[in-house]
DNA sequence: GGGTCGCTTTGTGGATCCAATCTTAAGCAT
DNA sequence: ATGCTTAAGATTGGATCCACAAAGCGACCC
């Protein structure tokens, strides 16, 4: 807290920080839905958004095209990606192996607190999804962070930093706002979700990393195969804009 | 006066696949060992060895330093990642999970000729290994490129392409000529290498999809520990030069 | 009237420019 | 000799420039 005039300039981010951080605001643009699937990215668009010249840009464009959330067309620019339904259950197939082992690391490793934070995650998203159902919540960004949190907390429980990226790594290649639309708008997912969530939590207290993974994994499946079939309802619906 | 062939010039790549090409053969360099651990990258040395400017260099070396094969500080440019132990045990019980599922998947769908290409992979890779542990062969390359077509093989036999690509992403993060001279020089490690493998091939010819991921789980943690152990002795070592 | 050719516009992408920063080394003082 | 200051050189990194490619548009020809 030093009351140094460092802070008086936003100490302009310069370098991987910055290309970084445009990455990351890029990402978050995507994630959220404001800029939708199959939409185009200008370079001098999100430049001049962000204050900074092409450059940069280009850099942090070139980071997402290699995660694979958009792609660049030679000469034509980039666009945000349409996933595939397979691709979709591909990734979840993978992101479930990946979790099931983090919740089984976890068991070792999860205090009592640890899992009490769990349980309000768990309960402020359910909280959340009942709260936009009847449309007190603005919307679904709450319950994404929420539902978010439960997962990268067990992922950060696991201890072993590059299992938390890989997930991540997956994670980052789907806009999310979808998938939380799905719980937050169909009672009976939001409700199986909750209870999915319940028993990995149940598993975890238990001490019992063989059925942790197992309910993990089930879960992640689940849920890959609900995005998967939205997917493949929207490629078959006539496209009318977003 | 140049014949007018465009045969000539070789197809001048542009654009992302001009950024991919040169993050290959940087990465190339840092596998085969040529650019050593812990060495600095010049991005004007970089491009003038390729031909281009330092623009597209810039976004390869991004690209590198997301994989985390290198590692960018600011305004004092890049230098090779030094793999850490812990970072290394821990990647390779990721990649370890990652394998085993994809031997797992593999099982059924892998065909008799399949079976075949892998026996010759891995009787390759230890005829490789013997000849140049007598002196024979002059470098540990055609050896890595059998034990990495093994695992490759088996990964995009798995048919899930995504799971092909984070195995991957994991193995560009650690520099390649360090596990293969391992293996070559030690007779110990390249007996049990080439048993292991020989053990995977036997559950995979049988069926038995639990054993396959079994084996190869232990077959990879085994290969992490390797290299783990070789990296905390010369982490130990009082640091002399390549 | 439909299709094709060519011009114009828009945007990407590598090359270049220059400011900012780090490193090195020399100079100066203690 | 040691340590601090400062000037010069090297290198990064964002901004700008310009060549080229692709889509849009209109005129012209059949």
């Amino acid at each position: 807290m030093t009351i140094e005039s460092d802070e008086l300039a936003p100490a302009r981010k310069t370098g991987a920080a910055l290309v970084d951080d445009l990455a990351d605001r890029i990402r978050n643009r995507i994630m959220t839905g404001e800029i939708p699937i199959g939409a185009q990215l200008r370079q001098a668009e999100l430049a001049s958004d962000f204050g900074v010249s092409r450059t940069p840009v280009r850099e942090a464009l070139r980071q997402l095209q290699t995660s694979g959330l958009i792609e660049v067309l030679p000469n034509r620019g980039a666009v945000v990606s349409v996933p595939a339904p397979w691709d979709v259950r591909e990734a979840y197939e993978v992101r479930a192996e990946l979790e099931a082992l983090a919740a089984a690391r976890a068991v070792r490793r999860i205090t009592r607190d640890q899992i009490e934070q769990l349980r309000v995650a768990n309960r402020e998203m359910y909280d959340y999804s009942l709260a936009r159902s009847t449309g007190t919540a603005p919307d679904e960004r709450d319950h994404r962070r929420s539902n978010d949190l439960f997962h990268t907390l067990i992922a950060s429980i696991s201890g072993n930093a590059r299992l938390a990226k890989a997930i991540n790594d997956i994670n980052e290649t789907f806009p999310r706002n979808v998938s939380a639309q799905l719980i937050v708008n169909d009672s009976r997912h939001r409700d199986e979700n909750f209870r999915e969530h319940e028993r990995i939590l149940q598993a975890l207290a238990d001490g019992d990393a063989e059925r942790a993974a197992a309910e993990m994994r089930q879960h992640v499946v689940d849920a890959g195969e609900q995005l998967a079939r939205w997917y493949e309802l929207r490629s078959s619906t006539v496209f009318r804009g977003e």
